[in-house]
DNA sequence: CCCGTTCCGGAAAGCGCTTGCCGTACCGCG
DNA sequence: CGCGGTACGGCAAGCGCTTTCCGGAACGGG
């Protein structure tokens, strides 16, 4: 049925040690040995058996991406990054095959992937995103890294903030949200805004903390937080939830000037609900977005964003789980946000 | 180091055939055994080495699924939709690792990942998305599969054509991208339109061939076909092609009223040029897209386009991988498109 | 010409798990 | 009381590969 390295020692005329040799490439085989191997394993069309090899040599082809959602591009630029890095064959270690998996950002979804791997014995893991904080998995997921760690598989955090412990062997890569969000709202500020409006995320994720926490200082650093509470609106990430928060915050103070969602996608739902309104952006409303995501400047208007660079984390984080490149100092290292200006934020109109 | 059956063994007094039984429950245990195992399992952290378990069981925990790019929505939305079947444990099979792999629409990299599945002996693959056609590497994809399929991997196809040859085992799940594109250029037309200009996918993909056919049946069918090559530019599914596709066919021809793009995608690059060039949608042109991705509804005006039941074309493909619903007769099912009109669409002005 | 080296290839011992086969203990029945 | 039947658990043989340990061959120097 299916071909064995036996089979190929057969055909060769030589044991399978001497084929496992030729097909590893890490011990000294003469020139015409190997070519009739090689020979043989073409004509049998042989393709080893990673989990016998996984078995024998305990190593592994796996690399797990854990993302919070597949559907979103956040994501996808992420997790295609580090595939393409992970997939990529180095001088000799022959590349590994990158799993993404999609959590939906439940903790318990993370915990039974992270379990699927380590039964795998996967190679590396990367943990992107948001995570969620405070709850009992949490710990467990915590708990979980440790075990992984401990059994030699290389994980790295990409988005979220390190391990709480002074933990080994994990590698963060976290995204300066706080500052990012900060500058945002700073820059609306600095236009002339007073009434500034902010859709949030789910409230246990430590994105939607930072980021928040990044608005309210820029408010606070302007004596503008009294308010900050009252038009704060928590939602999901989604289109739908901008839409709705954006409805229930202009119930709450009708003569808001400025809008702040905390990822691009709300922020769409922000400008749906805002025209359905008749408001014009910007003229009537600013609106501002998180993440600079490929759509946002086909917005209309343009989407006033912080970027933040997806690809070149993601690639950094690839690099780091197949150890192609030394951790940062500290285990820890911050990606920078950018502040892009559009068309979607303008000083408020004179009334 | 690592905790294994035999330890597992030891600790609840019984031989390691035993602990196995109990973990999969193919076999009488007697209670009290069977909970001494466990409270072992439990004690222990102990977590079973699937590398071992599938070779010696000969079956694998793995379910590969292929896109063409992960950072698209279009792949993202029917991965996760596969994945949350895959993954999910039905009343005994435990449910297994969805792998998600992005190959970025190149032919040897499906190559690679097949053959990278086929060593860890996945028990199923899903292919999404429009396939290149006519390529050497295409046979040898199309001879992969057939190799895969008789190791007893399941094959979906999702989106492609079904295997040219009467080839056993693979399902196919078929996008009706011809008749959803007919459809779309049919409603262009109905509205007036003469001069349709058409920016396709790239030239050698299923799909682009599919919705461009579908396409020129529509023009065919109202004698609009003469000028059709002039007015069809090829790009690849981008916002920036969408963009330089318009530039060019203004160029071709000024006097368009109307411009079908392959996706939402390059739709939304189409509307950026028009504005660009001080076009108004749709007053001045029309504009149509396909896929009814999530932002489309929010680009300004809402886009016209095609809808593809993108969720439920990505379960159903998780489902038959996993043999958890009976191929369609003949193995090949086509998921119907529907034509969503919405405001980018209008009668041309009259001249 | 002999012996120490170097180079190659084979034999065999696992890696951790599943499973067919068998033995034992226990049940109910005649 | 003896018998067949059933439920349960252990033994051991692999699954396909890697890798350690060895031995033979070839080679060069003394």
């Amino acid at each position: 049925m299916t071909v064995t390295l036996a089979d190929v020692a057969a055909r060769a005329g030589v044991s399978a040690a001497t084929v496992s040799r030729v097909l590893n490439g890490n011990y000294p085989v003469s020139g015409s040995t190997r070519e009739r191997v090689l020979r043989a394993v073409n004509d049998l069309e042989y393709v080893v058996n990673g989990n016998a090899r996984a078995l024998a040599a305990a190593t592994s082809d796996l690399v797990g991406v854990l993302v919070n959602d597949i559907a979103d591009p956040f994501f996808g630029i992420l997790a295609g990054a580090a595939q393409s890095e992970i997939g990529r064959g180095s001088e000799h270690g022959a590349g590994k095959l990158a799993v993404v998996c999609n959590t939906g950002g439940s903790p318990q979804a993370e915990l039974n992937y992270l379990t699927l791997l380590q039964r795998q014995r996967a190679a590396g893991v990367i943990l992107t995103g948001g995570a969620v904080e405070g709850t009992e998995h949490t710990a467990a997921v915590a708990g979980k890294l440790e075990r992984l760690a401990a059994d030699g598989t290389r994980i790295v955090l990409c988005g979220r903030p390190p391990a709480p412990a002074g933990d080994t062997a994990v590698m963060t890569l976290a995204f300066d949200n706080r500052g990012g969000a900060q500058q945002l709202t700073e820059h609306v500020i600095s236009l002339g805004h007073r009434r500034v409006g902010y859709v949030a995320g789910p409230a246990d994720r430590t994105t939607t903390r930072h980021r928040l926490e990044g608005h309210r200082a820029a408010l606070a650093a302007h004596r503008l937080d009294g308010d900050a509470e009252r038009l704060t609106v928590h939602g999901d990430y989604t289109r739908s939830s901008g839409y709705d928060a954006t409805l229930e915050l202009l119930r709450r103070e009708p003569d808001l000037t400025a809008m702040v969602a905390a990822n691009d996608t709300i922020a769409l739902g922000v400008c749906a609900a805002l025209r359905e309104r008749g408001l014009r952006i910007p003229q009537d409303v600013s609106v501002a977005g998180f993440d600079d995501l490929p759509f946002s400047i086909d917005a209309t208007p343009a989407l006033t964003t912080v970027r933040l660079p997806l690809h070149e984390a993601g690639a950094r984080a690839g690099q780091l789980v197949m150890g192609r490149q030394a951790p940062p100092p500290g285990g820890v290292a911050t990606v920078r946000a950018e502040l892009i200006v559009r068309a979607s934020t303008a000083p408020p109109r004179a009334r």
